[in-house]
Order: structure tokens, then C-alpha cells, then sequence
RNA sequence: GGCACUAGUCAG
């Protein structure tokens, strides 16, 4: 089932989703029993593809099959609900299947996403703490999309807590983690403040991104900050001037 | 018991 799988995940991110709908009914036809990882894959690419209708009906082929979903496809239904603003449905969707699937931080990530892009960071940091409660660590994906989302709306204050909590947490600070918290405090100009985050990322071994150090050189030449320029310019020549 | 493994999160 595996290999089935494989090629029903490949027609549906390749959008033949028609296709990938067609190996479940030959697999059932040839007695092959499509488990959940099929129905899962399958559901996501009907999903991801605006097929919300046929995603409900695979749902519930599924679940008349005695197949239950698990926690990747509560994730699957609640990302797509949450993308389209449909948070309200997402959780109640949640308070449904609780108790009878163990969700994972995937799947709370997935409803504070759609906060975050409705701009409700209120109700994006209840659902981080609603993982808490639930005994689900919040990882650094998490912390990733919120200081993200602080940062894009200006709330550097807020962004900086929490990449501040995230070592304190012992959740590793990535090169996306830097990236994103640099950008916003390029963005509001507090150059200072993000020489500083450079520094400390180089001190914990981290080496800058080209993305993160052009970020940097464009708000440290409008500045006219010369050291800092070069600094920045020798790292990049350092990585030899890849274009990620 | 450990490791690996086919599906999910704005890291576009």
C-alpha cells in the first residue's frame, strides 16, 4: 500500500487528482483495502485543489469503511478550513474528533496559522497555549509563523518575547527563526537591535543565510554603517554568492 | 527497546 500511495501523493501534488481518486477505486476493486495514509494523501490533493466537496465524501467513504482518521487528517480538513478563514469550522471540527484522535502540534499549528492570517494574534497565541494546556511543546515551526506574523504587522515588541522564550523553551533557533526576526527589525529600523541578533547568532555557530545577510546590507548601506557592510559583504562572498 | 520508513503545518 505503500507503493500505492506513493503514486497517488505524485498525481496529486501534480494536480491529477481525478487520477489519484481512480487508483483508490481500482485498489478497492481489486480488493486491495486503502488504508489511511491513501485516504489521507488523497483527501489533502482534493483539498489543496479546491475539491472541499469530494474531500468530505472521501472523508466519510472513509469513515463507513471503519477506517479512522488520525491525527494527519484532522490536520489535512482543518489547514484547508483555516486557509479559506473558515477557522470557526476548523475547531469545531477539533472539539469533535477530540478525545478520539490524538492530535499533534501539527494540527493546532495548522488552526493558529489561520488566525495568524486573518491578523488575530489574540486568538493565534490562545491556540499556542491551548497545546500547552493539551501538554502538546509547541516546536519552533510554531514560534516560527507567530514571529512571522509580529513582525509583518510591526508588533517587534511581541516577536522579540517570544524569540526570546523560544531558548529559554530549549526549542532551537533556526535559520528561518534569524531570518524572519531580522527582517522584521531591518524592516522598522532598528538596526542596532538586529546587529545585535547577527552577533548572537554567529556566537551560537549559526552561519547567516544569503537571504538574511541581503536583508541586512540593503538597511545597513542606507544607513551608511561601513562596517557592517563589509562584514556582511565577507560572509556573503564566504558562501560564494548563492542566490537562495 | 533503538533506528529507518508512504501522507499533514506560511520555511512562497
Amino acid at each position: 500500500s505503500r507503493e500505492y500511495n506513493m503514486i497517488i501523493d505524485r498525481l496529486c501534488k501534480d494536480g491529477l487528482v481525478d487520477d489519484a481518486l481512480n487508483i483508490i477505486v481500482g485498489m478497492t476493486s481489486r480488493g486491495i483495502c486503502a488504508d489511511v495514509v491513501n485516504y489521507t494523501t488523497l483527501i489533502d490533493g482534493l483539498c489543496k485543489h479546491g475539491k472541499w466537496k469530494e474531500a468530505t465524501a472521501m472523508l466519510r467513504e472513509m469513515v463507513d469503511s471503519d477506517i479512522s482518521p488520525n491525527a494527519h487528517t484532522i490536520t489535512v480538513l482543518v489547514s484547508a478550513l483555516s486557509k479559506q478563514g473558515r477557522t470557526k469550522e476548523a475547531e469545531e471540527l477539533l472539539e469533535v474528533v477530540e478525545g478520539h484522535v490524538d492530535l499533534d502540534v501539527v494540527t493546532y499549528n495548522s488552526i493558529m496559522v489561520g488566525y495568524c492570517l486573518q491578523g488575530r494574534m489574540d486568538e493565534a497565541m490562545r491556540l499556542l497555549n491551548a497545546m500547552v494546556d493539551r501538554d502538546l511543546q509547541p516546536d519552533s515551526y510554531c514560534y516560527n509563523v507567530l514571529i512571522k506574523r509580529y513582525s509583518e504587522n510591526m508588533k517587534l515588541d511581541e516577536a522579540m518575547h517570544l524569540f526570546r522564550e523560544m531558548p529559554l523553551l530549549g526549542l532551537k533557533r533556526n535559520i528561518f527563526t534569524f531570518r524572519t526576526i531580522l527582517q522584521g527589525l531591518v524592516q522598522i529600523g532598528r538596526y542596532t537591535a538586529a546587529r545585535e541578533i547577527l552577533n548572537e547568532m554567529q556566537a551560537s555557530g549559526q552561519v547567516p543565510d544569503s537571504k538574511s545577510c541581503r536583508l541586512l546590507l540593503k538597511g545597513f548601506c542606507k544607513t551608511g554603517n561601513t562596517s557592517m557592510v563589509v562584514r556582511l559583504f565577507r560572509i556573503l562572498e564566504e558562501e560564494g554568492f548563492k542566490s537562495d
